[in-house]
DNA sequence: CAGTGAGACGGGCAACC
DNA sequence: ATAACGGTTGCCCGTCTCACTG
């Protein structure tokens, strides 16, 4: 069973045909009770026998089976029945982007289950399977091996052999045409040569080669030299012979000449001779000159340096060509000093990198781990270059507490072994490496595809030369599987994603399947029975035998419970207590009511005890930063649940019981009717003391919301910045602890159900084939998980304590490894560090944006809006405070853009609701959030009368609120309220202490639906933002509208808005009829659009229309108030014409002013 | 005037609060 | 007509445009 289906009616899976497997739905019926009890209750991977009718089922439009019985199957998996077993080295998870697909948690449950006593986990130049990799494996209990293969690589020498000559000396540029890419198998069909003297081409030397085989149509078509065309022409040793004496001592130059002296070298070698003159390679050449170019082909180089090719990839002209560039070249670093050979290496030195070669790392010592983290970060930002790569010498400089192994056949050592290298080359190589890999023939099957060997006896040549050389040096020799996804059937899911990026062999899958000792001892059998017994079991389990066990983050300084890692200010304590009380001084005056004082007292207790305060100063520094800068800060979150968090500014919500107080006199009275549970609600009042209007203040919330009762967690703070602001708030964080302390958080894109699916349309396509849908929902689904590139997080910033290194945790990279940007990020995603860094989310929100833009169009301070106007709050249930009705306005209330009470759905529940109080608002946020929550829960408990809106849970509050009124202690109350929040139900056992306790079944049900749910004071502050936008919306229409159309409309189109509002109103009611997609729901920007026609018909309901876009008066990207009624429509809503140009058009005008 | 390549643009999608 | 969480940032990719080239 691989999924639930449509509508949980039935189930997908796999059914066992005589001629093969294939997909079906199998559907329950409803008749059969005990079936459809089942169906409920399988999950994802169980194995059923399912029987039944295969029927045509017309609905679905596809075969399907009708359950006539089910029973449950024991699962089948492939067994490790050997008594001595292997561990596997050299492992990919779905973190090595689109190229494997297995999960680490799987492949590490799969060892566990097979006896084996260790894993290794070494992704392609990643480390993100670590966080779920020592997750599973504390779970199973085996040891894991975190590692990783890196892409290593060493400076180029442009110059081999450089002599001390002068540079103006002769030098043979060579070309060669081949028959293919192996410089051991294939032969040159042409030679083409000139000689560079002082700068100019004074020889030349061309001949075609007969090769004595048949030419590959490619090559044909690649160099129009066809078999005909060799008949008569001299064999290989002819040409070369008459090459050489062309040469002569002189220096030689290719494009990529490690290519065209392999040819070379390996003719002489036939040939029984050799040659030792200098040679110069043009690529690393132009390389290490032009290190900004994007690409050093010949074409590119020529270009770049004003070289005319012409008929490329014929040899004489390509060496032609590669002589100019060269000349080019070496005038320049004569003009630079550089006039010898050697000298001109010596300017180059260090100048760039050749070509990568993978290499294991398995961290064996703690201090491993950081290391490797070093070197990935390292590969990530420092040498990045189409693919994460790390010098050499990095590697030699950080390898403590790491083994290196030689990797696969892209590995320098097999790569060398491959290419011929003499016993003594090898050895060399090898030396570097703590363990050597060899690997089963069947991984290296690419190499006979492209020619690159001529049989598999050559590969199993290349691992028994190597299994001697180990032997030889005394470096163990291990059998690695290089495991790319867990079972042989995965491959498909490989083939898929290889379909996806274009590879024409997507098919041809080597079995890169994760195998049991007993497969591995057979893949080596040819080795002989101890050898193969030597590789496969005895030396992994020697390397995993030298692995500690790793620990995934360092150990806390203060103990073993404490587990987050927070930074620390001094002074932080002191200026939280000072401002808060100052605030307070202001706010009640001095000495406190005994309510306050009493709250002050046991916040301050708590925040500054569980060393808090740094926190809540870095969140006052920031909020007050971003208010001094004319931009309000949004709180989101439970923050507003803090009555310090209040009086430090980091927050406008105020926490206690609702009460009266003066701004003027300080005079305030928490005796109010008890019946109140919002300050906002209460009766106007003036102030007994000095006669001014009082504030009516508190939003009666419960601290423990934030830091529950043990302050055992360390909150998140979370703050709503305008998206304009953004950036610079994040700046302000690194200014204020230091670049190295500071980094966003990254993310991990993963493939999920859609691309999935378009992937599997598109392999399907490419191999001409179709598929029921529940096949293409089971291949959707191995796929889903696999990593495809990193990003940012929307907000999240992490901050170190000053004592850590950010390599103590996670490496850093950029986003989506664009090397362009500034940006760093966390490699791990921060859901896997959450509890161990501290993170600051500093969002970028469109209400500040609206306020800030609002202010400054009304000149009305955003901070002097009354929040209980009785025009504002009957926007709620009617529009008529805008001055039109709902049929004007094709809308029952006033709240069309207004922050989250404009939704059809938030709609709807004012409807029913008809809230006319601050309270009954925030029910109403609270419960139009969240799955599960008002539909099939709070709306049939009121329906049905069983509870009254306000008696509701409607925020995460108001569950630990009752649980503790029916009885139930306080930490039971919070961890319950905590469970439901997340959306993880009630325990058996809570049920009953529930129960015991009296608490009715409704609210019992209602926790077991929700989903996720709202804190009480994230809704205050959400209902307060959207107060104050609606307040504008009543008595600033033009400005409001300007505001919205401005900052929140995506949708906007100008070619449909100047439309009088009886056309709007059918275009509206008739919206997506006309689409040809009957009964498919409408996409984003279909909504986004019909959203702007509403918007649009309520303006111009209320006498605002649109001006059509001037280029004498419009603006970039504001919509501009124009007298009294009009709006005029900014450049960037026409399509096609984006901000670029938008901007572009103003600086312009502003520049000469139009004619 | 066709081919090419870079950049802008908009939509789709994923991650996240 | 149904059923319905709302709203944000950021990455990728197909398409379009436009300047440049030969």
């Amino acid at each position: 069973v691989y999924s639930k289906c449509f509508f949980s009616y039935g189930i997908r899976g796999k059914a066992k045909k005589k001629d093969g497997s294939i997909d079906f739905e199998a559907l329950k019926r409803a008749s059969r009770q005990n079936i459809n009890n089942m169906v409920d209750s399988i999950k994802s991977n169980d194995r059923m026998l399912v029987s039944g009718q295969c029927v045509y089922d017309s609905y679905l439009r596809e075969p399907c089976i009708n359950i006539k019985s089910l029973s449950r199957m024991p699962k089948d998996i492939r067994m490790d029945n050997c008594e001595n077993k292997r561990v596997e080295l050299h492992l990919h998870t779905q973190m090595s982007a689109m190229d494997a697909v297995s999960p680490a948690a799987d492949l590490i449950e799969r060892a566990a289950k097979w006896g084996h006593k260790a894993i290794a986990i070494a992704d392609h130049g990643v480390v993100q399977a670590f966080p779920s990799a020592f997750a599973a494996a504390k779970k199973h209990k085996i040891k894991l091996i975190p590692g990783c293969e890196l892409y290593m690589c060493d400076y180029a020498v442009p110059i081999k052999n450089a002599k001390d000559i002068s540079t103006k000396e002769p030098i043979v540029v060579l070309d060669f045409e081949t028959t293919g890419l192996s410089t051991n198998h294939d032969r040159i069909i042409e030679i083409g040569a000139v000689k560079l003297l002082d700068g100019t081409i004074v020889d030349t030397f061309s001949t075609l080669v007969n090769p004595g085989t048949a030419l590959n149509p490619k090559i044909t078509e690649l160099t129009g030299i066809t078999d005909i065309m060799l008949i008569n022409m001299p064999k290989p040793h002819e040409a070369v012979k008459k090459l050489l004496s062309f040469i002569g001592d002189n220096a030689i130059a290719a494009h990529n000449a490690p290519f065209d002296m392999g040819m070379l070298n390996s003719e002489l070698k036939r040939m029984g001779t050799s040659i030792n003159n200098q040679v110069i390679d043009t690529l690393v050449l132009a390389r290490s000159i032009y290190p900004e170019l994007k690409s050093y082909r010949l074409k590119s180089l020529c270009k770049h340096l004003g070289v005319v090719l012409q008929n490329a990839h014929r040899a004489v002209n390509d060496a032609t060509a590669t002589a100019q560039c060269l000349a080019a070249m070496l005038n320049l670093m004569l003009e630079r000093g550089a006039d010898t050979f050697t000298k001109v290496n010596e300017f180059l030195d260090k100048a760039s990198f050749g070509n990568t070669n993978h290499i294991s790392t398995l961290v064996s010592k703690q201090e491993g781990l950081k290391n490797l983290y070093y070197l990935v970060s390292q590969g990530h930002l420092k040498y990045f270059h189409r693919n994460m790569r790390i010098p050499r010498f990095e590697i030699e400089k950080h390898r403590e507490g790491l083994l290196l192994g030689s990797a696969c056949s892209n590995g320098e050592l097999f790569q060398a072994a491959l290419y011929g290298a003499d016993d003594e080359v090898l050895e060399s190589i090898a030396k570097f490496y703590d363990y050597i890999e060899i690997m089963p023939l069947d991984n290296n099957a690419y190499l006979l595809r492209e020619n690159l060997v001529t049989s598999y006896d050559e590969i199993k040549q290349i691992n028994i030369r190597l299994y001697n050389l180990g032997e030889k040096l005394g470096i163990p020799v291990v059998a690695t599987g290089d495991v790319h996804f867990t079972d042989p059937d995965d491959s498909i899911y490989r083939a898929i994603i290889k379909a996806s990026m274009n590879y024409s062999d997507f098919d041809k899958q080597e079995p890169l399947y994760f195998k049991t000792t007993e497969e591995m001892l057979d893949a080596f059998s040819y080795l002989g029975e101890n050898a193969a017994y030597k590789v496969v079991v005895e030396n992994t389990n020697l390397i995993s035998d030298m692995v500690d066990n790793i620990r995934q983050y360092p150990k806390h300084p203060d103990g073993e419970f404490a587990v987050t890692f927070q930074p620390f200010w001094e002074d932080a304590e002191e200026n939280i207590k000072n401002s808060t009380i100052e605030k307070a001084k202001e706010y009640y005056g001095y000495p406190f009511p005994d309510i306050v004082q009493k709250r002050l007292d046991k916040e301050l207790k708590s925040i500054l005890g569980y060393g808090f305060g740094t926190l809540y100063n870095i969140a006052q520094k920031l909020v007050k930063k971003s208010n001094d800068d004319g931009y309000v800060v949004g709180s989101r979150g439970s923050v507003g649940s803090s009555f310090v968090a209040t009086m430090c500014g980091i927050t406008e919500v105020n926490p206690l019981p609702p009460h009266y107080r003066c701004a003027k006199c300080s005079y305030s009275n928490f005796e109010v009717p008890k019946e109140y549970t919002c300050g906002i609600d209460l009766p106007d009042m003036l102030c007994p003391e000095c006669g001014e209007a009082m504030i009516k203040d508190g939003y009666n919330i419960p601290f423990e919301v934030f830091l529950g009762f043990e302050g055992d967690k360390v909150p998140d703070i979370d703050l709503n910045f305008s998206g304009e602001y953004q950036a610079k708030a994040h700046a302000y964080v690194e200014e204020l602890f230091g670049s190295d302390f500071v980094y966003r958080a990254g993310t991990i894109s993963a493939m999920a159900e859609k691309t999935a699916f378009g992937y599997v349309n598109k392999y399907l396509e490419m191999k001409g084939t179709t598929a029921s849908r529940a096949h293409k929902e089971r291949l959707a689904q191995g796929l889903i998980g696999i990593k495809r590139t990193t990003g940012q997080h929307p907000g999240g910033i992490v901050v170190l304590p000053k004592e850590y290194s950010i390599y103590d945790f996670t490496p850093i990279q950029h986003p989506a490894d664009d090397s362009t940007g500034n940006t760093i990020t966390t490699h791990f995603d921060f859901t896997s560090m959450h509890d161990i860094l501290v993170k600051l989310d500093i969002l970028g929100h469109d209400d500040p944006t609206m306020l800030h833009d609002l202010e400054h169009l009304t000149g009305v301070k955003y901070t002097d809006i009354p929040l209980d106007d009785k025009k504002v709050m009957s926007l709620f249930t009617s529009p008529e405070a805008l001055g039109v009705k709902p049929e004007d306005i094709l809308s029952p209330t006033g709240t069309l853009g207004v922050p989250e009470f404009g939704t059809e759905f938030v709609q709807s529940m004012l409807i029913q609701t008809k809230p006319t109080t601050m309270d009954e608002l925030l029910r109403i946020s609270g419960l139009s959030h969240g799955t599960d929550v008002w539909a099939g829960n709070t709306e049939e408990i009121i329906k049905c009368g069983d509870a009254k809106l306000s008696e509701c849970i409607c925020t995460r509050d108001d569950i630990m609120n009752a649980l503790i009124r029916y009885g139930l202690d306080n930490k039971l109350s919070f961890d319950t309220m905590e469970r439901v929040r997340k959306g993880r139900g009630l325990p058996d056992d809570t049920v009953e202490i529930m129960k015991a306790n009296n608490v009715p079944d409704w609210f019992i049900g209602s926790c077991q639906k929700i989903k996720y749910m709202f804190p009480k004071a994230h809704a205050c502050a959400y209902v307060i933002m959207a107060l104050r936008i609606a307040y504008y919306k009543v008595y600033y229409p033009l400005q409001y509208y300007a505001a919205y159309f401005t900052i929140r409309s995506v949708g906007f189109d100008s070619s449909t808005m100047i439309l009088p509002n009886e056309v709007l109103k059918e275009k509206i009611k008739n919206f997506g009829k006309d689409s040809g997609r009957v009964g498919e729901k409408l996409t984003p920007t279909e909504k986004d659009e019909l959203y702007a026609l509403r918007m649009t018909l309520e303006m111009q309901s209320r006498g605002i229309k649109f001006l059509p876009a001037d280029i004498y008066k419009s603006d970039s990207h504001l919509f501009l108030p124009e007298g009294d009624n009009s709006l005029r429509v900014p450049f960037n809503t026409l399509p096609g014409l984006g901000s670029s140009v938008a901007e572009n058009i103003v600086a312009a005008r502003n520049e000469v002013p139009f004619k």
